[in-house]
DNA sequence: ATATTAAAGACTCTTAATATCTTTAATTAA
DNA sequence: TTAATTAAAGATATTAAGAGTCTTTAATAT
């Protein structure tokens, strides 16, 4: 069981696009060149992204993609629930419901979806910077 | 991401293991027909168990499976591991080392399965049977 | 009107999970 | 020692999801 690739190159764009001087629109065509991967694909990725309300994107010249205004509180869960859909790690698919495994896979899973939650990606993005000067 | 339906599979066959009179081996048919699986699906994740030291087999006529020894100290992650091997729910496949983004997500796991270590078996088990009273 | 760029859809390829069948090896009991 | 029983192992088939590409369409700026 793994986090697909896409959540991580989502959560590296999403960090990146944090660092971008405010209201300038990156294009896919840099993104997928900062992370060696086709523009097509990322784009699939960057959709879902602004699906989601994460990032805004306009067409056209001079278009790309932006943060979405609410930079600072944009954790680690909502970048992942954007990707990876809002599925449990863990289902019975014996007992229809209440399982005693399941609860016990259910409540370590909530455990982690709050630290995830609790984590935002603008501090990342700050240590990222920090780190390169 | 979601955990295999083995594990779920494997976790439900370790705890009616635990339920069974000491010393007790029980026939993979009966194990199958109680999760309404085939039998040689079963096997294969009975076999992961056995090489994971948590069952023992026995070959041959009134052979089986029964729960290893140290019954009171199976953890929910012990079942995990066998089932699902130890790999991490998350690797950035961009950064070598140190990749601030994989560190929040290696933290949250760490955590998560923390706790499922500190989860025994035994008191699911425990707990199935009084609530069968 | 033209160039640029994102979105959407169809499609392919690869990998992992799920599952079955057959053969082999080990054990018990007659 | 033979027959019956049961797990282990290997080969193989099937399915589902992830990863990735290509083409067409829609929106925007100059």
């Amino acid at each position: 069981m793994r986090y697909s690739n896409a959540t991580n190159y989502a959560l590296h764009t999403m960090v990146h696009l944090m660092l971008q001087p405010e209201d300038s629109a990156v294009g896919v065509q840099e993104l997928a060149e900062m992370q060696h991967l086709s523009p097509t694909y990322l784009s699939k990725i960057l959709t879902k992204l602004a699906k989601a309300g994460l990032i805004e994107s306009t067409p056209g010249a001079k278009g790309g993609y932006k943060i979405s205004r609410k930079k600072h509180e944009i954790s680690f869960l909502d970048v992942i629930h954007a990707t990876e859909g809002d599925t449990s790690l863990f289902d019975c698919s014996i007992h229809h419901e209440g399982c005693l495994i399941e609860n016990v896979m259910r409540q370590a899973e909530e455990n982690m979806k709050a630290e995830l939650k609790s984590k935002l990606l603008i501090n990342i993005a700050k240590e990222a910077e920090a780190k390169q000067k």
